[in-house]
DNA sequence: GCACCAAACGGAGACTGTCCCCGGTTGACC
DNA sequence: GGTCAACCGGGGACAGTCTCCGTTTGGTGC
């Protein structure tokens, strides 16, 4: 167990406008906004950027592991409020929307479901894993998903609209349908 | 009518050595390839490249030009062979094969079959919605594919599949799953 | 053959972005 | 208010994009 000492006033301060600068950027420029333009805005030299976040990646998931959690905490209000599948689909739907609103969120969300990518056991990956997981177990015990779909299969076909969505119009109008239409796949097969 | 006249013998040397290297290029490093890097490969200064192809989009969509004809001869090919439903998704598939396999090919399908992008209306976009089309109105009226269903829709969620399938593990072991799951929800509606 | 010249060449260089390094500064603690 | 580890920030090496322009060369008419 290492003592961990509090950050320094300065540091903590600039470590928080970075992220707050940051999630600008990746939601306006998407995941390759530029770092120094990043520290620029923030008020800080690049070097303190990259201290505190050795990589766009850390900066990236940084800035945006707390909208990831509020989305797999709705994953739960979900499940609360509708029949398993419904809420299934409806979270779905949150999540690509997200995914396309704000453009970094997609290239996190898509690395956090990437089979053996460097540095994939996130806060963020377990969390948004861990949603979709209860998600899944209650559509599959009401007969509204097949057996054979894993949860983090679910991730990356959602990916996977998101992405067909963003080519449609760029602003996600296909998202529902395009979604129902693989919902209809993944329901329990046909008699 | 204005008159052609024929390129220089240099020229078209150069051009030809810039198509086989950027092939290569971005095959193997995906579309963001250095283009200095495969001026030098090919022998050329960095001017000549620009010159010959003003753009990355210009070189990437020449480089594959001749490919994404061959994928929609082999829709007609597939169409002779077997039943439309089953021609469709074969096509599908090898579609997303060498979307993963060819990786600067993917983002020329994307940008072919995205809405709203410059110099959109080119060959590649032209002949592969052609071939969607074709396939989609024979399945269509087979009943293997339901109604509401547009060819470059179609293109869009194969591409969406060809992500998903990415994410798995790389090299698109799970296309055929993925993309059997997505046909399910494209069969016509249950009854 | 040869001379001409438009077409084509190629690489220097301006610009942008990434990331590291290290001399100077500052906040925390006594 | 002195000490020092932690922190700052910007200069700079490197890589990539794309343009500009002086030089070279292939095609053509003689």
């Amino acid at each position: 167990m290492t003592r961990v000492r509090p950050m320094r006033a300065d540091a903590r301060r600039n470590y928080e406008r970075l992220l707050k600068v940051a999630a600008e950027a990746f939601a306006e420029q998407g995941e390759n906004a530029s770092l120094d333009e990043i520290a620029k805005r923030a008020g800080v030299g690049s070097g303190t950027l990259y201290r505190h976040f050795p990589n766009r990646r850390a900066l990236l998931e940084a800035a945006y592991v707390d909208r990831i959690q509020a989305i797999a905490a709705r994953a739960d209000e979900l499940a609360d409020s509708r029949a398993p599948g419904e809420a299934l689909t409806e979270w779905l739907y949150e999540l690509c929307v997200g995914s396309i609103q704000v453009r970094g969120l997609k290239a996190l969300l898509g690395s956090a479901v990437t089979d053996g990518s460097p540095g994939a056991v996130t806060a963020c990956a377990t969390s948004i894993k861990g949603a979709a997981t209860r998600m899944v177990e209650a559509a599959r015990r009401e007969g509204a998903l097949r057996a054979d779909i894993e949860p983090v299969e679910l991730l990356r076909l959602a990916h996977g609209v998101a992405t067909a969505a963003e080519l449609a119009d760029g602003h996600g109008g296909q998202i529902r349908r395009y979604l129902s239409l693989l919902m209809e796949g993944l329901r329990a097969p046909r008699g």
